[in-house]
DNA sequence: ATCATAAAGGATAAAAGTATCCTTTATTAT
DNA sequence: ATAATAAAGGATACTTTTATCCTTTATGAT
């Protein structure tokens, strides 16, 4: 469902919205040990997630990644979108370039429904919420130690 | 969602069934034409779906891919399992190896409800069904000529 | 000013997914 | 029996995804 990177992103993400809770800002080495990934691909996916305005960063000591009044609005779809794109929202889920209400695919009308649930799980809590969600122990980033 | 494998997979099946209906078999060229895909590719992933029983194959001429009462329960979902294994069904959503009711992940009870509607997407109708709509030209399987 | 820190960026590499080609095996038609 | 046909299987290649490492740039602390 969502290519290894953009777990990797989505894990980041709610990581440093946590983190920007306390006002505390996180660097990339502390995100990937925090979220189980590599720290150097984790950098990498910071940089994509910081220019599509998804998360702020900083350069320098005390510097680091962060979340601010600016991405209140930003979402899970907003992550997937800039890792994965469209394609789970977009577009045939069969391939093929032709594919509309007059000229469906065998998934076409199907789809519509699954995507309405990606979409709702992708949007309607906030990414604030999510981070709350792991501060106070409901949900978990990666396995517990 | 799908890999392209898997995509190509679907919309062979499909094209196996739709001819079965008129007991023909058909050659892995002419569903790879049939579907826009490769032929050699289509034929290895036919392979697969013959080692996996969701068709069957008979070579030498007159031979061909086809299916028959031993593949009628058959669905879209075990088109998939053969071709991208279970994890759009089974297993963290964000690739955590401890993920559960207790440990759960973010997005741990809201994938529920996005699988159960794959899950249906993928099971409600049959592969018969499905080629029947291709027959009567309801729905497509590659852009129209 | 200098040094330490941390993100950004570039180059490269390993692994997985996608694709092609050629040989072998099974089956049918002659 | 032989030739033609079509799937099965093996080897190989190309592309994308995943991952690492090293250099450069920006910033803060001394």
């Amino acid at each position: 469902m969502f290519s290894k990177t953009c777990q990797y992103a989505i894990k980041a993400v709610i990581y440093i919205h946590k983190q920007s809770l306390e006002g505390k800002k996180v660097g990339a080495k502390e995100i990937g040990q925090e979220i189980d990934a590599p720290d150097a691909f984790t950098a990498k996916i910071l940089q994509v997630l910081v220019r599509q305005h998804v998360v702020g960063s900083f350069k320098g000591p005390t510097g680091g990644f962060y979340v601010d009044k600016s991405h209140e609005f930003k979402t899970l779809k907003d992550v997937v979108l800039a890792i994965d794109g469209d394609q789970l929202f977009q577009g045939c889920s069969l391939g093929l370039n032709q594919c509309s209400e007059q000229n469906p695919c065998p998934l076409h009308f199907e789809i519509v429904k699954v995507r309405s649930n990606i979409h709702y799980m992708l949007t309607s809590k906030s990414l604030k919420q999510l981070a709350e969600e792991v501060g106070d122990g409901s949900t978990v980033l990666a396995r517990l130690a």
